[in-house]
DNA sequence: ATCATACCTGAACGACTGTTCATGTGTTAA
DNA sequence: TTAACACATGAACAGTCGTTCAGGTATGAT
């Protein structure tokens, strides 16, 4: 858990404790930031992906489409549990459905996911 | 709430039980699914990017590099809930550190970050 | 040495999440 | 109609998360 890009604090270093003339107090702080409203619908989408259970339905969907029955033995888990996050992984456009008789075919709305997929994966590979 | 790319299920259609001449029992549906492990280390990366708070930590420091105290006086959280989310931050490689003195110099590690927070935008815009 | 500053860390507590279980809704078959 | 099936939904419970608070470590100034 240290970090590669910097020599472990601790170092020792003669160094003066103001690091900078301080900010500029031209440059509004607030502008600079992203909105708390940005924010928190940036972190509500990755938090939807940031559920294993999630992946694997998403991962299982890629392949082909499923209804929710299959689905729920793909990934070996409860159908109810499924539905639940398929609701989750809908209000999130990430999945679409058609109903079919008594079934629901669930399908990948938004392939650009396989996107995020391969860049994290890269991403991920890269730590140790 | 309601699914954009079909009409909504409840629509009426002579349509039989069966849905495909069922999956090949050839294709393992193991192969087709990423692994758990896989996908824990996926939830995990897109967890830490599921809370608002540290978005706008990592907004922030792709201003600009800070340290601790003007991190947490632009973000608006205290010192030490910052110190706790910047650790998650860096277990997951997003972050570097420089001590400087006192100081604890944060900044951007990977900037690939960016290009999610870019990707994920479009996506968000595209909702309602 | 002592003190102040900057940051980190552990415990604790409230808030949130994801599952299970039971029940409800909607469709097909008999 | 009734029964069976596929899925959705609400409540509840265990587990997790993020903050605050108190205390700890490390550096610099006196």
């Amino acid at each position: 858990m240290s970090s590669p890009s910097s020599p472990d604090p601790g170092a020792p270093q003669a160094v003066s404790d103001k690091i900078d003339p301080e900010i500029d107090p031209e440059i509004d702080p607030e502008t600079a930031l992203i909105t708390i409203e940005k924010a928190q619908r940036m972190a509500e989408f990755f938090a939807v992906l940031g559920d294993p259970n999630r992946w694997r339905i998403l991962s299982a969907l890629a392949t082909e489409e499923l209804r929710v029955r299959d689905l729920a033995q793909r990934v070996g888990m409860g159908e109810s549990a499924v539905s639940h996050q398929l609701r989750v992984l809908r209000t999130m456009r990430l999945v679409g459905y058609t109903r079919q008789g008594r079934n629901v075919i669930y399908r990948l709305q938004d392939h650009h996911i396989l996107n995020l997929y391969r860049d994290v994966s890269e991403h991920l590979d890269e730590l140790d």
